[in-house]
RNA sequence: GGCCGUUUAGCUCAACUGGUUAGAGCACCCGGUUUACAUCCGGGAGGUUGGGGGUUCGAGUCCCUCAGCGGCCACCA
């Protein structure tokens, strides 16, 4: 044996055998409780970085459970991660001077699929570098057909039971992405921005109206100009009319509870098209709608004489007739939030446009009784109460995305339909097809189910990602239950024997920021399609940041490689470094010193083994010289085995881990095997024996953490073909 | 504005449902080791547990309050 343990001369070797040896390949067998993880899937293009190293906790958990003799999944899988796959795409494109409009959709597709393609390996071979024991035989795309299949055979569920609805709102949309996002993928940033008192004068009478607005060049889709009921400087007022400046269109004075007298004047400007709140009022007023801004980020046909500027362009020379017209009474500064694209920063525009809805309500309603039931248990605990918050606060998820790249919506439209046409606003040809004449359809209508004479036109538009990813853990096991085979039916698949072993999945462990992004939707949509809760428990770990708790950012050069470290200390090192004195669901600040005091660890173990395997030779007849110092090693041992057993059940991993350290360490080593080491020497099997009985079951329950270190020595010991994942540690 | 978290040794963090002199790792100081490991061993120094108040036989832990830091959310145009 080496004097010290070296990583790479077994890392690569072990986990080689352990997938030919087909340790990690799952399979039905009725005398095994299952026990099922799906790994989260990463972005099939994407790299490995430190937040996928922090899933170190699912091979923990899926390690510990195979030495518990269960039979074990850890499914693995890619996403093809629509819109951020697209984004690094287009970035591609641009880098070569080209733009997705140069091409066809059959074309792009093909594209961003070879793009995708080129690095999925890449990924799934870091994913084996941090010893991950996942089944590669059972890994899945969410591009597989037969995947994409159970997701139309959701949508086409959800639609059926009128859980999913077509309908023209405001949406956000992205300019420069051109595409629309749901209410998750806004972010917002705090920015001091102006305020705008602007004077709009009252109609057939002298005096005017002002209003404050943060954005005034929509005043030129204004429908109405909104205050409080109760206020009572504007009481005689309402009902009145007002000129529009600039416009000279007649718009109203309306009452509506919306607004807050004490903001501004306490006289709102009412633009339907591009305010969420200007919307509602419009509902509840029947307002009309002038959308001003159009899905290019310029101004519409509707704008007159500005159309065709840029939004920025045309907010300062709405402000210059304003002034010189004298309707711009004052300017503030002002502090307020702005939605920002998530990925690219530009602001959001609310516009209205057609899309696919899904109603929330009802399914949240259903996730909060699954959690406040504890049909799914949600670890650390303080999560549970973010969740239920979330499933709260839910409404209609938007799952329409305006690019090509992900799973194509199978919604038809009837050309007969007597609905006109979105864009060219043409009527079409028939009065006889009633409805909007959208259906849904698992594969493409060779006749028109509604009119029988028309060819049918799907939906340009594709599956917001999360829809997808948020079916994984039913869509997965459906798939695989069915060999890949397409049924008919939900109830179909999960008929299957495969399908009811391994569902509900046991943990579901991911990073607490995609809490409401993939856990509540999973929640949502597993127990739609299934009537099953799609995880039994929620694990979440935090995130990685640096060594003084920033987040790590490429800005901030504060990056580290999961990779590198791995090729530095190895990956046991890595791995026991995010979970050695750690607090479970909190970030991780991560430094070298942490991941060299880990690396120090496996080292030590490995050379209690080497210790024991030089004094095994030594060891020839039972001299009884410590029996009574062996008899008190097992009773110290026997109390760690209780704890470490209530600490793996309980999800409380650190403190596992802590326990083992400072056992094997600082008593196992620096205490028992100094008190043997003089019988030994003398050739005591008694006392070698003792010691190496121990050894052998620190080893098992270390294995989880450091399963590299562990299995070598077990080899050393026990032969190349011996794995421990053979042994069971309720076998000792 | 609401919610959640957090504040403990120089640094990074522990201390489960309140219960001995608040513990680790790193760093620091002193000493040791010809045969498991210097990626080691033995010893040491270092804390008014953010401030204030309360409950209790007993508070890092529970309650109130103030302050700092971090995060998530919210239609003040």
């Amino acid at each position: 044996m080496d004097k010290r343990f070296k990583p790479k001369e077994w890392e690569e070797k072990l986990y080689k055998s352990w997938e030919a040896e087909g340790l990690f390949t799952a399979k039905v067998d009725k005398k095994k409780k299952p026990f099922v993880i799906i790994l989260p899937p990463p972005n099939a293009n994407g790299n490995l970085h430190m937040g996928h190293a922090m899933m170190v906790y699912q091979d923990i958990m899926v390690r510990y459970n195979k030495l518990l003799g269960k039979e074990v999944l850890y499914l693995p899988g890619a996403d093809h991660a629509g819109f951020e796959t697209w984004y690094v795409f287009e970035k591609e494109l641009q880098k070569q001077g080209k733009s997705r409009f140069d091409f066809k959709r059959e074309e792009l597709y093909k594209m961003v699929w070879e793009f995708t393609m080129k690095y999925r390996g890449r990924m799934e071979d870091q994913l084996r570098r941090l010893g991950f024991a996942l089944d590669w035989e059972k890994k899945k795309f969410t591009l597989d057909e037969d995947i994409v299949w159970i997701v139309y055979l959701t949508f086409k569920k959800l639609f059926d039971e009128g859980l999913v609805y077509r309908a023209k709102r405001l949406i956000n949309y992205c300019v420069r992405c051109k595409t629309s996002f749901s209410d998750l993928e806004v972010s917002y940033e705090e920015e001091e921005g102006r305020l705008w008192y602007i004077k709009y004068p009252l109609k057939g009478e002298e005096g005017f109206i002002t209003v404050a607005t943060t954005r005034p060049e929509t005043m030129l889709g204004d429908t109405a100009v909104a205050v409080n009921p109760k206020d009572k400087r504007y009481k005689n007022l309402i009902g009145k009319k007002v000129i529009l400046p600039l416009v000279g269109r007649e718009i109203p004075i309306i009452a509506d509870e919306a607004v807050d007298p004490e903001f501004g004047t306490g006289a709102v400007k009412v633009t339907p098209a591009h305010d969420e709140t200007d919307w509602q009022i419009a509902q509840r007023h029947n307002l009309p709608m002038v959308q001003v801004i159009g899905f290019d980020g310029r101004m519409t046909k509707e704008a007159g004489k500005f159309a065709g500027l840029r939004v920025k362009e045309v907010r300062e020379k709405v402000l210059e007739k304003l002034k010189s017209q004298g309707f711009l009474e004052k300017v503030k500064k002002h502090v307020h939030r702005v939605g920002k694209c998530y990925k690219c920063k530009t602001p959001i525009e609310p516009l209205p446009r057609e899309q696919w809805f899904i109603k929330i309500r009802p399914l949240a309603e259903k996730a909060k009784e699954l959690v406040k039931k504890g049909k799914i248990k949600i670890i650390p605990k303080k999560f549970e109460k973010i969740l239920l918050d979330w499933l709260d606060r839910f409404y209609d998820w938007n799952i329409s995305r305006q690019i090509i790249w992900g799973i194509r919506i199978p919604a038809y439209k009837c050309q007969m339909s007597n609905v006109k046409c979105q864009n060219c606003e043409r009527k079409a040809k028939s009065e006889k097809v009633k409805g909007d004449g959208w259906f849904v359809s698992l594969e493409r209508p060779e006749k028109c189910p509604i009119c029988g004479e028309c060819e049918p036109k799907q939906d340009e538009d594709t599956f917001d990602t999360w829809f997808s990813s948020g079916q994984w853990p039913y869509a997965t096991l459906m798939s695989l239950a069915a060999k890949g085979e397409k049924l008919k039916s939900l109830e179909d698949y999960q008929k299957i024997e495969f399908f009811k072993y391994f569902y509900p999945t046991s943990v579901m462990e991911t990073g607490y920021d995609i809490l409401p992004w993939w856990v509540a939707r999973m929640i949502m949509l597993g127990n739609f399609a299934t009537g099953k809760e799609p995880f039994k428990v929620v694990f979440l770990h935090g995130l990685v940041r640096d060594k003084h708790g920033q987040k790590m950012s490429k800005s901030k050069g504060n990056v580290v490689n999961p990779l590198d470290l791995i090729e530095k200390y190895g990956a046991d090192a890595l791995r026991a470094s995010l979970v050695y004195n750690t607090t479970v669901g909190s970030d991780v600040n991560f430094s070298e010193e942490r991941i060299i005091g880990m690396r120090n660890f496996a080292n030590k173990i490995w050379n209690m083994g080497r210790f024991l395997y030089l004094a095994r030779e030594k060891a020839s007849e039972n001299k009884g010289l410590l029996e009574k110092e062996a008899e008190e090693l097992e009773k110290e041992f026997a109390e760690v085995k209780g704890k470490y057993f209530k600490y793996m059940n309980s999800y409380q991993f650190p403190y596992a881990l802590e326990l083992l350290h400072e056992f094997s360490w600082h008593r196992f080593a620096d205490y028992y095997i100094e008190k043997f080491k003089e019988a030994l020497w003398q050739g005591d099997k008694g006392a070698f024996e003792a010691l190496q009985k121990v050894y052998f079951e620190i080893l098992k329950m270390l294995h989880p953490f450091m399963p590299f270190v562990t299995e070598a020595i077990w080899r050393v010991f026990k032969g190349e073909e011996r794995s421990i994942l053979e042994v069971s540690l309720l076998s000792l």
